[in-house]
DNA sequence: GCCCAGGTGGGTA
DNA sequence: TACCCACATGGG
């Protein structure tokens, strides 16, 4: 048996990308916008930072020297759809006078370096923890950083390949561990982790949460446990 | 009306 | 370290 076979997240990513085929994701246009979406989605359903995001293409605040002229309770009333907005308007002053402060306003020039050491320097942020830190890191930064969700730990769960109580970084490293540093393979498997339980949400669950995901895996080779 | 969403930071024990 | 809570809008 080969490794694809024998290695349970080889397999879990074959059959998605079989049945999705490639994604290649962020729904976003530049490194600058993921950034700005990856913490506007904490903790916030997409289709609200879509309305949010719009607003700010609107304005041209999708570039950080714009975004950085805004005042505050400007910023706020564009990103009022994504909720928290208070908190979140926050954070992206602190990230973009950070970009200025101490990278001439790039996020290019702030993500290229060690991937250890710009994760490092991004979970140093306000309102940047390790899933808005690796969003950025995989589809801003092009770094080979596993990003862990709501959805991933949900799906690894009901795989019986966690039990649950496993800490973020535990997860992160269960991927990083068993799977090539590679950041188009880390970029499809969390876009398709998210294309399936969106999928399975939309058809068949109302509650997210409770989502029966092995039962009505639209792959079909994902039925083999109870849920 | 009620539940939940691609989290994070601060407070308390 | 391990919980608990605030943060807020919009869709099912």
């Amino acid at each position: 048996m080969s490794e694809e076979n024998s290695n349970p997240l080889h397999r879990v990513f074959s059959l998605l990308a079989d049945h999705y085929g490639p994604l290649h994701w962020w729904p976003a246009d530049t490194p600058f916008e993921v950034a700005i979406g990856a913490i506007l989605t904490q903790n916030t359903a997409w289709t609200n930072v879509e309305k949010a995001i719009a607003n700010l293409r609107r304005e041209g605040a999708l570039e950080a020297h714009v975004m950085r002229g805004l005042s505050r309770s400007t910023l706020e009333e564009l990103i009022r759809p994504a909720g928290f907005f208070r908190q979140k308007a926050e954070r992206l002053h602190l990230f973009v006078a950070h970009l200025f402060a101490g990278h001439g306003g790039s996020l290019e020039r702030l993500l290229d370096g060690p991937l250890d050491e710009v994760r490092t320097a991004l979970l140093a942020q306000k309102g940047i923890g390790p899933e808005t830190a690796d969003s950025i890191l995989l589809y801003a930064g092009g770094h080979p950083s596993f990003v862990v969700d709501a959805y991933t730990r949900r799906l690894l769960e009901r795989l019986a390949l966690i039990d649950g109580g496993e800490s973020y970084q535990q997860i992160r490293s269960f991927f990083m561990e068993n799977l090539p540093a590679d950041t188009e393979l880390f970029n499809e498997y969390h876009a398709l982790i998210v294309e399936l339980c969106k999928d399975v949400c939309r058809k068949r669950a109302p509650r997210c949460s409770l989502c029966p995901l092995l039962s009505v895996c639209p792959t079909g080779a994902l039925t083999d446990s109870p849920s």
